[in-house]
DNA sequence: AATTCCTATCGGAAATATCCGATGAATTTA
DNA sequence: TAAATTCATCGGATATTTCCGATAGGAATT
């Protein structure tokens, strides 16, 4: 992960809809769900969340696999992870004392 | 740190010259470094940056302070800290083995 | 007091994002 | 084969973002 690839991550996360979805995708982990599924979650037209799907797949952080009629989306847990090192990576390079409490807080879950 | 508050700190970080303007006041805390200096670093103009910096301000991800007749400019790694916590948190609380090659990594700087 | 320096904000133009309905492609079901 | 289901993409209208020059305010300097 480097800026170029951190960007359009960011930019991906940074609306509502996007969001919202990626989380459910996150605690639907492993299993995945289906554009369908999403959709209903949504309350948006099928044609505006499936362009917000492409945005989310676009930036890494959702991969997805055909089944059927139906494509079963899934959150890229590593693309979440690289994008959470690369904001990390700069404090903590110059400055570990920053980022000790950062990682306190994160090992505590 | 919550969704409202996680939105516009992502979508204050998803562009190039915030961005790179965080990562370089992170790099240079905590002395900070004057809005002026951001400005010629930038190349942009210090208008346009000045608006940017204001974007940073309002996500809470920058914090300023006056020094004479120039303005001290400081990342505010709390912020940071809360936005990848908030952002683990998901697949933390509901999948522990989810997080655990996230937190392999970061506890490594 | 006048001038210079530093920065925030306003106004407007251009670019981009967002949203929806309509259409099309691929797959399953009847 | 025909119809129904699932999803991606196109066209276009609206909203937001981004950028700049110009302006204004506060602080130091002369």
């Amino acid at each position: 992960m480097n800026i170029d690839s951190a960007l359009p991550a960011l930019a991906a996360l940074a609306h509502p809809t996007r969001l919202e979805a990626f989380r459910f995708l996150v605690r639907h982990e492993p299993e995945g769900l289906s554009t369908g599924e999403l959709v209903d979650a949504s309350g948006l037209t099928q044609s505006t969340f499936s362009t917000h799907l492409a945005v989310l797949a676009k930036a890494g952080l959702v991969k997805s696999e055909k089944l059927g009629r139906q494509q079963i989306q899934r959150a890229d847990i590593d693309t979440l992870r690289e994008l959470m090192l690369f904001l990390a990576k700069d404090c903590c390079q110059s400055r570990p004392e920053l980022c000790e409490p950062l990682l306190a807080e994160l090992t505590c879950c």
